[in-house]
RNA sequence: GGAAAGGUGGCAGAGUGGUCGAACGCGCCGCUCUCGAAAAGCGGUAUGCUCGAAAGGGCAUCGAGGGUUCGAAUCCCUCCCUUUCCGCCA
């Protein structure tokens, strides 16, 4: 949610966002003329709260019932108008940064920088399912007869496999020293507070949800009918609320979680698109950075985020490009979304393996999520949300280290990860 | 799942229909005292919205929402949460 004092100052800029990011539905009018029409029905309702309140203090029965019924038909429209002033603002996107370029969709996303080089193969190489199901490790058939089509089962070394990563990313986010480095070497003057490994509920209350303006789509979320609970699409949907209303001091900022779940999307309106593997199922395993900083700092913040990601492909020796969502293409919630393709010799192309979203105070409002500063003022806190590992970081995994004879090696950094295993095997 | 108690300011805790935005204490901030600190004394110390140049005023908020009443922290209803006992359980 945006501040409804910004968007009355500001409105040629919020609308100039709007239309960046396809969202012309939105009525900055009728929104600011719902904000004036509340503001003055809300100081007509005070005033005669104030006669109210005095009548009631004098025990005057009379005038006090008289005021009253008075009141009734004002509150009755007042409900209704803040009803629609709020549905109004919450149907207003973040607006970009000024460093997002301006697009339709993800074809006009920009590439900031790409690191390494695509390995040249002296065969063909496969693409992971392919991988996955020759070395009995990715299991579709069986999941989707058990389950159902777009989940799997992993099975075998590909299982160490993805704890030998997330211990190795749990590894880098809680050693101050690495972070520090990490910083330094990307030229990000920032405090390298470790990360708060957390393993988080991944079920969520509607209303928190909301506010943290992730319920929507709907269409995308699993839904506990017995209990009124919705399945995470992510830890960021837990993590995120962990702080709602509450005031930090300054000096406690940032503060960084490396939160671990399951993730479950309903991947609507994607039949067809990547059915075989893990690249898109509706149940995945990810490691989540969260992190809740000063306004001034958040751009840092989410370099600093990206360039943990980027580190850890680095070190995994994974070919990579960093793009820049465009307006078009990036979420509501969303200031600067950037992400992480990681190249997949299978398939030949870069892939999308991780996100950083920069949310500036847009979630931090709806979750009361503020900050006591030195002087005195109390402000809303920025936030950022950034993927550390998800499972198509093993899919990558599967398609950049395979070899002829059909066997994946293991990246050296994750041998000791793997109790020494330099390969992975064929299961039974 | 059954039974009971309860949710009040940063903390602790009083308040069962009006004089309560809320006692007392702790903490915090300022001042006095002191070379300085401690102790002591004095004063201040919630949040949001709103009017105002400011001083200051108004409204709302005692878990959330609704209701009764001229008047609700206090009574009623629904929901959320916490604690205790019983049951169940990885």
């Amino acid at each position: 949610m945006l501040d409804i004092k910004f968007i009355k100052e500001n409105k040629d800029i919020v609308a100039v966002a709007l239309k960046n990011k396809n969202r012309e539905d939105v009525n900055l009018d009728e929104l600011l003329s719902l904000y004036e029409e509340k503001k003055s029905l809300r100081q007509k309702l005070d005033e005669l709260n104030q006669k109210k309140n005095e009548a009631a203090k004098d025990r005057n029965i009379e005038e006090g019932k008289r005021l009253k019924e008075e009141g009734e038909t004002l509150e009755k429209n007042f409900a209704e108008v803040d009803k629609k002033y709020l549905k109004a603002m919450l149907s207003v996107p973040n607006i970009p940064s000024l460093d997002t370029p301006i697009g339709k969709d993800e074809n006009e996303n920009k590439v900031l920088r790409t690191w390494g080089e695509p390995k040249a193969f002296s065969f063909k190489p496969k693409e992971h399912f392919e991988i996955g199901a020759d070395l009995g490790i990715i299991d579709n058939e069986t999941a989707t007869e058990v389950t159902g089509p777009r989940f799997a089962y992993l099975k075998g070394d590909l299982v160490q496999l993805h704890f030998a990563v997330l211990n190795f990313v749990y590894g880098i986010l809680g050693n101050k020293e690495i972070l520090k480095k990490i910083a330094d070497d990307a030229k990000i003057e920032i405090d390298p507070k470790p990360f708060l490994p957390v393993m988080p509920p991944v079920m969520i209350k509607p209303a928190t949800m909301n506010r943290m303006a992730r319920l929507e789509p709907r269409d995308e979320r699993y839904h506990i009918d017995s209990d009124d609970l919705y399945l995470i699409g992510s830890a960021e949907h837990t993590l995120g609320p962990m702080h709602m209303d509450e005031v930090f001091e300054e000096k406690e900022l940032p503060i960084r979680y490396a939160g671990y779940s399951n993730a479950f999307r309903r991947e609507a309106g994607t039949y067809g698109k990547d059915m075989k593997g893990i690249l898109r199922i509706h149940e995945f395993y990810k490691l989540e950075m969260e992190s809740f900083c000063l306004p001034e700092n958040s751009y840092k913040e989410q370099d600093f985020l990206v360039a943990i990601q980027e580190h850890i492909n680095k070190v995994l020796n994974l070919p990579y490009q960093i793009i820049i969502c465009c307006t078009g293409d990036m979420g509501d919630p969303d200031h600067r979304h950037i992400d992480v393709e990681t190249w997949m010799p299978g398939q030949n192309k870069y892939r999308e393996t991780h996100s950083a979203d920069h949310m500036a105070g847009f979630q931090s409002r709806r979750l009361n999520t503020r900050v006591k500063r030195a002087d005195g003022r109390i402000e809303h806190v920025h936030m950022n949300d950034a993927t550390a590992f998800a499972g198509r970081t093993l899919i990558a995994i599967l398609e950049n280290y395979q070899t002829e004879d059909g066997k994946v090696a293991v990246p050296e950094a994750l041998v000791p990860f793997m109790g020494g295993k330099t390969h992975i095997e064929k299961a039974f």
